[in-house]
DNA sequence: CTCTTAATGAAAAGGTTTTTCAGTAAAGAT
DNA sequence: ATCTTTACTGAAAAACCTTTTCATTAAGAG
């Protein structure tokens, strides 16, 4: 049993064929996966799998914190495992392998001084990473 | 002839009344946007104004940088006014009011670590701030 | 093994955005 | 003012992405 299995056990849900098969492909990935993506690669591992199946096992994944959903500029959604704790994603826009970062300290001193001029609390925010990796830089470089 | 309409006219388009009834709506919005609010919104002015070109101006508009997208939890995109230069949007997750604000200075230097850990070369980003706004402060707290 | 019910997949619905295309009107030329 | 060109428009349809519905299946506790 896996540590997302583990995970899921812990939160109360059963283990079943499809949600395995998703979670095979989510775990390895290192690029952002659209649903769709999932589902094909996932099929060749349980082959009735749906998608209704892969998008309500998105949700429980991203509830528990184990996929993070990041925002593409053609308005999808792309999904990719998750380091524990609060962490930003920054993407290769060519071969769209992503990594993580954690913006605490500068996010946390941009956030005071929007707060004091603009008289606003901030309590959440969105914030991605659009670049070239270094395998990337080299080919077009 | 509105600050708008003359970069349109500059960039070589013409102006139009669904142009200028979407226009308009958009110029004096302090909150995100929908496609479908600004239609409404859009045809007490000019009755005929179908969604299509609704869109078909959002895009138009995103391209001379007079309004910024904005990425909604639910998926949809918002469309707010941009001033000049490289903003970013702090949306009150109440009455949705939204402001601009600048995050230069704490954004580079965070970018600039990250490159350095992560071997990637950063050449854009999305950010977005979410809180309350002082009005729902008050009203909330 | 049996039982309960959470989970599944197919189909349909819902919602947003884009494409198509025939008709319209903006704006430069006359 | 009228003509001409063609960028622009709106209706309809298509293309997507995502959620809801519901009868069926199977996970896992007992
Ligand atoms: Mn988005
Ligand atoms: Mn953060
Ligand atoms: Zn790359
Ligand atoms: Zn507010």
């Amino acid at each position: 049993m896996t540590e997302w299995e583990q995970r899921l056990a812990g939160a109360g849900c059963r283990i079943t064929a499809p949600r395995r098969a998703v979670i095979a492909v989510l775990m390895n990935a290192d690029a952002p996966l659209l649903p769709q993506e999932i589902l094909e690669q996932a099929q060749t591992v349980h082959r009735k799998l749906g998608l209704v199946t892969v998008y309500r096992t998105l949700n429980l994944l991203s509830e528990l914190s184990l996929v993070r959903r990041v925002h593409r500029e053609d308005g999808c959604h792309g999904y990719l495992p998750a380091s524990a704790g609060h962490r930003h994603a920054l993407i290769c826009r060519n071969c769209h392998r992503a990594v993580e970062f954690t913006g605490h300290n500068d996010l946390h001193a941009l956030i005071e001084r929007v707060e004091a001029r603009t008289g606003y609390r901030v309590d959440d925010h969105l914030l991605q990473l659009l670049g070239l990796c270094p395998h990337c830089q080299e080919r077009e470089g």
